[in-house]
DNA sequence: CTGACTTTGTGCGTGTGTTCACAAAGGCTT
DNA sequence: AAGCCTTTGTGAACACACGCACAAAGTCAG
């Protein structure tokens, strides 16, 4: 279940204010979700609340990390240090979740052999060596969008299973293979979407700016599609 | 429809490679969709291809642009420019989409008047101001969680009506307004879940590490919840 | 002009996820 | 000890998304 996380965030929130116990009422507002679908999750999950009572904080965390896998370090590489890869190695939410960044990998020369949060880049030639020897289960992939299946395809055959992906393009896999998918622009695209609902739907009349013409093989200049996750 | 987005980049990528007249099939394929999926989305957006022949690129880019409302300009303000903040206004793929970023706004005194990207960094004090005198209609938040919630009522109060959240919190704003999440480290523990269940499930056992004793009012040495979105 | 072939658009069965609503279960007060 | 009150866990209705499979529609060759 992807709402594991949320609950995950939502409990340790509770703890940190030195709550001890929580209803599923409480704990379903926090993590903005209905409250019988959070009890369902959990009984899924094979916790217990106390009829009552509620939820032992505590408890439901152990629970839920161990669900997730998160009582164990996972090492993870990152390849691509551009700005988002920079900053994906800088980030804290990593670290303080079980997640080990042990590798900053670019096929750039200009950035292999400098040090980022605490890390040197590697080229990306060692890929296969670094994987291996450092036992990376989950790989980051924020190259430019031609980079990303050529590099995908490298990291599966080293063994990694697990891949977050940054780059827009939809990576092929075999399915032994579990790939997430971050991408940016989709989400503004979403939200314009529905910005643009507000305003009234797709200009109202569906035949403004008629394109029949089109149709009839006249090309509109269209603005070439620019590739570039990042600089 | 979330995949709108999808299908438009993966008509781009056709477009640059001369294709004038693509099958759902092949478009499915493209997008990793099923093609009766594809066809029933595109159906459903009024959309029409030509049967025995396939869709015209050309004209089914301009129909999802329109629908999806890339016909226009958004402003767009980043909230935050902290790792992430920076990532984000360089990335290529907003301004090639209609995506403007307009403002760069933070409350760190010494990254305030700081350019980046082309823009000069403004205080957040100016949120209102700033927000009003340049039409923004889509914020992006990426501060740390604790001040997330603050900026966002105060996004909402000034007529931002679309957000995009990279902070770790769940937001509450009035259904009014649309909130999208982009969680990093959720992403990762989705993927240690997956990773793990490979391995064998849950330690296998259920009672691995019994937890019972703590039921029992002994706290274990929890590790405290580090909130950062970036540094 | 006719017929064979291709591909769309969609009706329908299926499965999954969501929500309501309530009985069972436990704690707390008197 | 008994009854009231709170809260869980879940049965059942509902809604929705998915994908198969096929008829309708159009193209193209002869």
């Amino acid at each position: 279940m992807a709402r594991l996380p949320v609950y995950l965030r939502a409990l340790h929130n509770l703890q940190e204010l030195g709550v001890a116990t929580v209803s599923s009422e409480e704990l379903a507002a926090a993590a903005g979700v209905n409250s019988a679908k959070l009890r369902k999750d959990l009984s899924h999950l094979g916790s217990y609340g106390t009829r009552g009572v509620g939820y032992q904080v505590e408890y439901l965390v152990y629970q839920i990390s161990r669900e997730l896998g998160l009582t164990q370090d996972w090492v993870v590489a990152i390849i691509g240090v551009g700005n988002l890869g920079r900053a994906l190695s800088g980030y804290g939410g990593f670290a303080s979740r079980g997640f080990r960044v042990a590798a900053l990998l670019d096929a750039d020369a200009k950035v292999v052999g400098r040090r980022i949060s605490g890390l040197t880049v590697e080229h990306i030639d060692k890929l296969e060596t670094v994987v291996k020897d450092r036992e990376v289960s989950i790989a980051v992939i924020a190259t430019p969008a031609g980079a990303a299946q050529a590099v995908c395809d490298r990291l599966v055959e080293a063994g990694v299973t697990s891949i977050l992906n940054f780059a827009p393009v939809v990576l092929s896999v075999p399915d032994t293979v579990e790939v997430r998918k971050v991408d940016l622009s989709i989400e503004l695209q979403i939200l314009a979407f529905h910005e643009q609902r507000k305003a009234g739907g797709p200009m109202g009349d569906r035949l403004v700016g008629d394109y029949g013409a089109l149709r009839a093989d006249e090309s509109p200049e269209s603005a070439p599609y620019v590739e570039a996750v990042d600089a």
